[in-house]
DNA sequence: TGAGCATATAACTATATCGTTATATTATCA
DNA sequence: TGATAATATAACGATATAGTTATATGCTCA
């Protein structure tokens, strides 16, 4: 893999580092919704997540629609959810492996 | 997924967003290596280099052996470079889509 | 034991980004 | 058209962390 790519492969793990974002796509995971509707879900303020929305987009992430004064938010790309359940897999390794030390 | 898995979630993630950890990791992926060897191949320095093993190996990713007085590091987890190929194709898509666009 | 090498740690600066508050934008509806 | 609602953006303070330089630790060998 070449530096350029290894540099846009952190960047898309960066854009998934932040617990608030892996929230929201969990939300999401349910569903179109509004942001509204992502603000009550992950109890934060619409201002944040309006900006993590557009982190998620701008990564290719999640998509957004507008109807009326409404922006509904939905996932663009499903590969997310197989990061994470790999990641599950690989921490649940790691700390039964961690708490076997302890007998 | 509850919150706290969420964040640990997250925490995994933030330790492969940096372009230097990837890059060490991919040079592990060629076999163990000193810490001296990883310097040399991701052209860095060795405080550097000897910090962010530290981190690869609070997380897992990486474990080391002492022989004499080199360290010798290897991957502990396999799982990063399933990571890193899922991202890899998703990347793929996304950027042949925008570059779509254009035509 | 003492010199020299390999690795780890400490202290520091610089940069990035999270969350907040205030405000701008855009659409609806009375 | 004017008020209100939904979303986006700007500016700011606080925190985290990458990289550097200097130094400590620990091992080997003469």
């Amino acid at each position: 893999m070449s530096a350029d790519a290894v540099s846009l492969v952190a960047a898309r793990f960066r854009v998934l580092a932040e617990p608030l974002r892996l929230q929201i796509l969990q939300h999401l995971e349910d569903g179109e919704s509004s942001v509204t509707a992502v603000t009550n879900a992950v109890n934060s303020t619409q201002p944040n997540v309006s900006k993590h929305l557009k982190i998620l987009q701008d990564e290719g992430l999640v998509a957004k629609r507008q109807e009326g004064n409404t922006v509904y938010y939905k996932i663009a790309d499903q590969s997310v959810f197989e990061l994470c359940e790999v990641v599950c897999g690989s921490l649940k390794v790691k700390f039964s492996e961690r708490s076997a030390i302890f007998g």
